[in-house]
DNA sequence: ACTTTAATCAATACTCAGTATCAATAAAGG
DNA sequence: CCTTTATTGATACTGAGTATTGATTAAAGT
């Protein structure tokens, strides 16, 4: 017996498609509001299990929270250096067929990611710091 | 006046180029060995400002804490999904000459970074968990 | 339907990286 | 030497994420 299919799952499930790659906490606000009983944890501990499955992407790239995303289809992202935002990206050409990586022997590679950062749209207008 | 050199600087700017892509705690480890009136804050303070000032690389791509790398000349990095260590990479051929991103037009790109993940020496061998 | 039972849950306490505060200290320039 | 002011040490704090535990609940068999 294994993956159980629960009501919590589905409605954190719902939010993470309604919410824009929100992070594990902006998911439980909203969730929150509508079920107050399911507790911070859950949704800690579902979303986590949604990336274990492949069920959801972790976006861990800004050193800030982590987000989450529920395409998951390869696509980009680009994370906002003040406030941690997370936008979709399509880049065309970027990355080339072959390429060769080296390390020092011992570290076996498995994959690699592309992440972009800069300034969105809030940031850029209400100029809240810098 | 701006940007003093003190003792604590040096200390753990050597701190720095003795470990491997440490974490600011490690660094604090470090330093409070040999030195252990220099305290944690002034540690997270001082590698913070060196991120600042370009005198060293702030690693932040894992999601796991903060590393620092005294070496800024351009490079990749692979982070064990494991611990969390990081070690060099040299990729040749990795990133064309032109490509073109689009995003939804509000969100504005300045840049991107390439990180690597697999697994490290010591996760491969002592299998700690999976 | 009813029972069993392992997976899951809510609640709560906890950990720990990173930050804020502020009085005390010590660089750098005169 | 003396003043100015960036920096430090000590400590308290914040907040994301985790561990624990007893209570629920969904799924598979009867």
């Amino acid at each position: 017996m294994q993956e159980r299919q629960t009501k919590q799952k589905q409605i954190i499930y719902e939010a993470l498609k309604t919410l824009d790659h929100p992070t594990a906490t902006e998911v439980y606000g909203f969730v929150h509001e509508a079920y107050p009983t399911v507790s911070r944890a859950t949704v800690f501990r579902v979303l986590g299990g949604f990336a274990d499955s492949g069920r959801a992407l972790e976006l861990r790239a800004a050193g800030n929270e982590v987000r989450y995303d529920y395409n998951v289809e390869p696509h980009y992202h680009a994370h906002c250096e003040c406030c941690g935002r997370v936008a979709d990206v399509r880049a065309d050409g970027l990355l080339p067929k072959k390429f060769t990586i080296m390390t020092d022997g011992e570290f076996e590679v498995s994959g690699y990611s592309v992440e972009f950062f800069g300034k969105c749209k809030a940031c850029k207008d209400g100029a809240m710091l810098n």
